[in-house]
DNA sequence: TATAAAAGTTAGACAAACCTAACAAAATAA
DNA sequence: TTATTTTGTTAGGTTTGTCTAACTTTTATA
């Protein structure tokens, strides 16, 4: 049985070493500023993990998951995404409010109650902020994504999902008229600091390279999750 | 802010409170023997929640909650309830499997939680074992319940509650065939070991008297949750 | 009422999860 | 390649909630 401590740092591990493609591992730094602790405070964690083979670890080495820890650390996403989609579907929270409340309701421990969850949820594939909710089996299947920093002005995409789940960004996010689904046309780049202006139902808004890198798209035409081939694809 | 400990203590101090109408001070060993702790850590505890101002409590004396105290204890009960009930009522739990994951669920911190919870639940007022659910100004209004042992022979109740949520007794009240709103006649009661005879949807079962304490029971013919001071009234 | 039993407290210890301060290793830059 | 910065570790300390063992107070019993 794990703490609570100990699945918030399997849990951190996991989002380091899949935040993108090339990066695998962690490393102690990161990981308590990750956890808002102090680093010789995750030193000591990672020993304690390490004896219980949930992570790959040496002194002064970079940190990776075993492949237990791997299953653990996806079981809580799991859990907290699930969560989060019942919150906001059944309970009518906002996609700003979700995440807090997901935080705590993560480390509940009952598989019967994760199963039933996710059936009255009727099995869904994305929570609210656009994430991936792995399925029982503990299966990710990562979607073909890009940013809207990505995105070649003159061209359109669809927003999929979020990147940064703060309630600061959730709730700007939602002032700019952007929202899951919504369709994005960038007008513009400036070539100087990056700044986007962008169409959204008819409306124009600038908007900083941060936060573009923060909202993930795909094509307007393609489908959802692949990689997309067709010519008239505009997200390459 | 309380810890999840401090919640417990508070929680269990208002149930043995409220066992009975007499008893309204609880002791160390009781309060110990309640969260499976010795006694020593009880005492421990009771000084912090004496400075907290969350129970009235000296050295070799009784214990009570404060007026501060018991509200969050009756919150938290309030939230334990709701909680069983919605894993009984909308994921499909059985009365038997609720209360462990709902001791979990109780110390979920977030009012709108509670709020919404209670709304899709459509304002329960009992749980799935017949438990009165507090309401959301913190009032409990206390039913008119006597046991299933209070039954004079001949007499005939019906099954609104029990008193023991063990897996143990509750996996029994099925096997016998109780259940709540079920009409129950006893048919004798042996007058040297107080075994009862009772007849349950026209089948007739012997049950302890220990077993007969724990269902609570009311008048047939009376309102729920009221004296009752019809003369066709059988539960005196 | 004296004494035994029960109930409750104190002292000292321990594990978990955190901290600070000092130090060591590794990576980067001069 | 040496020096500096960044990164990570160790040592020692704190708090929370627990324990055991020894002790004290209260209650019950003979």
């Amino acid at each position: 049985m794990l703490s609570f401590t100990e699945e918030n740092y399997l849990k951190a591990l996991l989002q380091i070493t899949m935040e993108n493609e090339e990066k695998s591992a962690a490393g102690t730094n990161e990981l308590a500023a990750a956890l808002n602790v102090k680093p010789a405070t995750a030193t000591d964690m990672l020993k304690k993990l390490k004896d219980k083979e949930l992570v790959d670890y040496q002194k002064y080495g970079k940190i990776t998951l075993t492949i237990t820890g791997r299953k653990h650390a996806i079981e809580i996403v799991r859990k907290h995404r699930l969560w989060e989609t019942f919150l906001h579907k059944k309970l009518g929270f906002t996609w700003d409010e979700v995440h807090e409340v997901a935080e705590q309701l993560e480390h509940i421990q009952s598989q019967k109650l994760v199963d039933k969850l996710d059936e009255l949820l009727d099995f869904p594939e994305f929570d609210p902020h656009g994430d991936i909710i792995p399925n029982a089996k503990g299966e990710i299947k990562l979607p073909f994504r890009k940013t809207l920093a990505d995105v070649e002005a003159g061209k359109s995409c669809k927003m999929v999902a979020v990147k940064d789940n703060s309630v600061n960004f959730l709730q700007y996010v939602v002032k700019v008229g952007l929202e899951i689904n919504h369709d994005i046309k960038v007008i513009s780049k400036e070539s100087y600091d990056s700044l986007l202006s962008i169409e959204v139902s008819g409306l124009v808004y600038s908007v900083s390279e941060k936060f573009a890198q923060n909202i993930l798209v795909v094509c307007r035409f393609c489908e959802v999750g692949k990689a997309c081939s067709k010519t008239k694809c505009e997200i390459k």
